[in-house]
DNA sequence: CATATTTGTATCGTGACACGATATAGGTTA
DNA sequence: TAACCTATATCGTGTCACGATACAAATATG
């Protein structure tokens, strides 16, 4: 029998989940340096983008923040003490209860932010098809794989 | 012209690229904690991913890790050193060009990262349609923005 | 073919930052 | 009001990426 013609090579799904992930990185090296050249650590990048970024209901809490950006709650509290150094946010009292910090992104924050916002934008405008490709391919190969398991 | 319609909200595409970058830490979350689970220090598993899932033509220096990983070079060759260590990667040496260490993935570094690959595209294929879902509004919303500049 | 330059990898000291453990004040429940 | 829970804060520790530097091997230059 002709498995000449399929061999379907037993390495794609890793060659496609190593293109995702190295596209994926160099998205985040572009953000990354994009902050960085803007004047902001990637992370205090990252956090103006959640608290200005949420839905107009949300509670802007530390909690909030860390839960966003996936991080633990201390060190949620650490970033903002660094942002807030640097007159990016705010921590404003919540009279509802007082345990709470409420955020704020500060005009110059905003002002940052806004900018980063566009570039992103293109960037990933132009980094879409690479990566929606890639997701194709696993989304194709994850049921291959469960049929095989471990090699 | 028609500015009146529907009041864009000025706010979209910080929204969009907000829950953007939360579909995508969520997604490394997932990563980090099964590399973990699996034994690897998540920037182990990429090391591993990029050097088993590089194309059969590519020269496996530590200089094509670091670009894959978006690492300078010698924090390329701290990461290997952890990972020879446990045993995961071996440095081979070039016999055409003796500076360069080739790597190779070793039988116990594909298993882990065979079981890790399985896992992973059964996750990229939940996160799929909403990581796609923000690309889109974020493209469509990109040309707005290079009219609009700094708000 | 001897020397200068470049390339690939390695070493070392430093700094940023995320974390666990712990603390404390403010809410909530019994 | 005591016991418990929740939200934020503090502190010490460890990992890791980096810049600066070093060195050996390859390539270019005279």
């Amino acid at each position: 029998m002709g498995n000449q013609s399929a061999t379907p090579d037993p390495d794609l799904l890793l060659k496609t989940l190593a293109e995702f992930r190295y596209e994926l990185r160099r998205f985040l090296l572009f953000s990354e340096s994009a902050a960085l050249e803007a004047g902001l650590q990637p992370q205090q990048h990252q956090l103006l983008l959640q608290v200005a970024g949420a839905p107009e209901d949300t509670d802007l809490t530390i909690a909030y923040a860390a839960e966003r950006l996936g991080l633990k709650h201390n060190s949620a509290v650490e970033l903002v003490d660094r942002s807030e150094r640097e007159g990016l946010v705010e921590r404003r009292a919540d009279m509802n209860d007082k345990r709470r910090a409420i955020l704020r992104v500060t005009r110059k924050g905003k002002l940052v932010l806004g900018r980063l916002a566009g570039s992103h934008a293109e960037e990933l405008n132009e980094l879409a098809p690479r990566l929606t490709g890639a997701l194709k391919h696993i989304s194709f190969n994850a049921h291959r794989s469960n049929k095989v398991e471990a090699r």
